[in-house]
DNA sequence: TTATCTGCAAAGAATTTGCGGGAGG
DNA sequence: CCTCCCGCAAATTCTTTGCAGATAA
């Protein structure tokens, strides 16, 4: 089996790639939308049930402080995970309120926005978190 | 003494208007900054000491539901807060990674932009979370 | 009066941590 | 080997809630 591209991001960065994180990553890696924490564990007991929820929540952290995966808010009280992808796969969430659906979003007016907004402050934009909360325009 | 801007509203929306929601509504209306439940219930109870922070806890539930005050997400793990002002006075937060102080800003080419974005999805707009993280550009 | 509201303390939910054994480099 | 890591369970932190008495309208 091939290493998620997270596990090579381990390895460049130094860490132990042990089995928990190994299964972390490509659970991560395989995700494609917005896991909690339990979610995340469930599926990691699919392919090793050894391993403890306390992990996952240590290794989240760890790859949250290594840049690998960030962290969300979508208003619901517990923290979502995202694989970070590179520069041109950024993207935002619209979050359904009824539904709670999450669609993905990307507009280039957008970013180029949030950088300038930041610079005419006097800062660089390191990171930011942006989440639309939308009902359905119904079609009448 | 006046009563608040807030406690006008919670009687406009038909909310008993009890000693406990006044004063809460009075440290709201007199924060400049945005507090977290225990920095809230620490002002409250230098006015009234007998008001539990459970009390606090509900009333901000109830004036969120109620539009009085909106939640906010600042990357630590608890809920803040802020009062809701007209539009005219919506802003945005930019907090300096380095110090955690937050900046308030207003751009009017984003909040069309949003509403822009939401629209082309299909949504109306109900809310939206935004805050940008930075360091400052050191002068040299 | 009477439906709401409140304080208290206990319960819940999400996340963190101390410890001793285990495993990667 | 020797440090870093893990599972376990207890501890923390933030928030919610059941209950019986208090209070606004």
């Amino acid at each position: 089996m091939q290493d998620s591209r997270i596990a090579k991001m381990c390895v460049e960065k130094g860490l132990k790639m042990t089995e928990p994180r190994k299964v972390i990553a490509r659970v991560l890696s395989d995700a494609t939308d917005h896991p909690d924490v339990e979610a995340l564990h469930r599926r990691v007991r699919d392919l090793d049930p050894s391993i403890s929820i306390a992990t996952v929540y240590r290794t989240m952290k760890l790859f949250e402080d290594t840049n690998i995966v960030s962290k969300r808010d979508f208003g619901d009280g517990r923290a979502r995970y995202e694989e970070i992808q590179g520069d041109e796969d950024h993207h935002h969430h619209l979050i359904d309120v009824r539904t709670g659906e999450v669609i993905e979003f990307y507009n280039e007016e957008l970013e180029n926005l949030k950088v300038k907004i930041a610079n005419e402050l006097g800062y660089e934009l390191v990171d930011h978190h942006l989440e639309l909360f939308g009902t359905p325009i119904s079609k009448n």
